[in-house]
RNA sequence: UGGGGCGUCGCCAAGUGGUAAGGCACCGGUUUUUGGUACCGGCAUUCGCAGGUUCGAAUCCUGCCGCCCCAG
């Protein structure tokens, strides 16, 4: 197996940085870089380190995968640094997180890791390390187009990670290599298998990686420690049907939870209201929206408006849309769609960019 | 107090002699590098309580308890 890192200078005399999470992936992309006969230096970031995080599986970047990631550069012999991001990391990732949420909005912290640690901060210390790229173990396409490089689906659907990408920004992009993108999973791990990685059956990550035990709310609270105000949750007529112990625990188009049992039909979070900590609930046909405002929007491609898919979140197949620069317009309701996520535009395989959703303009329902 | 009605899982609610529907909620799982959604599965040996009739009752009878309504 290869990998081309699309570089302008021989291979022999290239410096190649690889971002080593810890995982299968990032390890494969340095066995790939490796083999390709640059230079390759491995760095990981230590992100945090809470004693209860550091041996459970499926995190990245802390305890064990960093010991992980310096086991596969001594067998790739490769040099490999560690720099301690936590501080970095909490502010930029961890805090606003919990900022997001105490504004009533669902916050993505892996599209604000990207964005921020990795691809500003990582990034930037890989051009001072003289290298000529930033390698990742992300999935997703890296395409030289007529413009310049372009940023694509990756080949494996059910892997795609372009979702959590859409923030990159072209000259991020120029100096980003994702070997991945062209690969299948199963493909990906059969070569750590060969390369006899230590890494090769490590259980893919998930959830939220400095999330112990998928209690996000415990982190929030831990962080602001009055996320757990309670308030009460009415009907669209603002009716209280009930209270709620925290609205940090509730995001737009979320069904369980509420425990307000005794209706005819399902009850969903309609709508958050931090200024008097209301949980708005209504059935699912209020959870209808026609259009949603972006804001933070990072722009890949030219002039399209038309013709164009938004991912509302990472899962979902992509949905019609028009884009105005700042507005997308559903051309068939979308449901659940909240504040704090990213709306993410596509032209087919390619990634147009993106950008956070602000709010959001309910359907007009004929009833 | 007299008259009427009702009391089935946390909530709503079928079932009026043949051996407890369904919805909501809740729990578990699947999916997944966010949250959520969706999907699958689980969830009353028991029908306010105590007796009685019957081969057999949540369904019939009696008493008690509780709640609601109407009372010149």
């Amino acid at each position: 197996m290869q990998a081309d890192f699309q570089l302008s200078k021989p291979l022999s005399k290239a410096r190649i940085v690889v971002a080593m999470s810890g995982g299968v992936d990032s390890s494969v992309v340095a066995a790939l870089a490796a083999k390709s006969g640059a230079e390759v230096i491995g760095v990981t970031l230590q992100l945090y380190d809470h004693g209860a995080a550091v041996a459970r599986t499926g995190s990245c970047c802390a305890g064990q995968d960093i010991y992980d990631a310096r086991t596969v550069a001594d067998r790739l012999g490769i040099a490999h640094y560690v720099f301690d991001y936590e501080s970095r990391f909490r502010d930029s990732v961890i805090d606003r997180f919990a900022d997001e949420y105490m504004k009533g909005r669902t916050p993505i912290p892996c599209i604000a890791c990207n964005q921020g640690v990795k691809f500003t901060d990582l990034l930037a210390l890989a051009r001072d390390l003289g290298a000529d790229c930033l390698a990742t173990g992300h999935y997703v396409r890296r395409v030289t187009g007529a413009r310049g490089p372009e940023l694509h689906r990756a080949a494996d659907p059910a892997r795609d990670q372009s979702y959590f990408l859409f923030a990159t920004t072209r000259e991020q992009l120029d100096f980003l290599r994702f070997p991945l993108g062209d690969m299948p999973k199963s493909a990906v791990r059969e070569a750590a298998r060969e390369l006899r990685l230590a890494v090769a059956e490590k259980p893919d990550s998930q959830d939220i990686c400095f999330v112990p035990n998928g209690d996000y709310a415990a982190v929030v609270k831990k962080v602001r420690p009055d996320a757990s105000a309670e308030g009460e949750i009415v009907d669209l007529q603002g009716r209280v049907l009930g209270r709620h112990k925290g609205l940090i625990h509730f995001t737009v188009g979320q069904r369980r939870g509420l425990e307000i049992g005794g209706q005819p039909e399902p009850l969903y979070v309609v709508r958050l209201e931090p200024e008097n900590r209301r949980v708005v609930a209504g059935p699912k046909a209020a959870l209808a929206v026609r259009a949603a405002r972006l804001s933070g929007v990072n722009w890949l491609g030219e002039g399209q408006s038309q013709g164009l898919t938004a991912k509302v979140r990472s899962l979902a197949r992509p949905a019609p849309v028009e884009f105005d620069g700042s507005s997308i317009h559903f051309a068939s309701a979308e449901y659940g769609v909240a504040p704090g996520q990213a709306a993410v535009l596509y032209e087919g395989d390619r990634v147009l960019g993106g950008g956070w959703i602000e709010e959001t303009v309910a359907a007009e329902l004929a009833a």
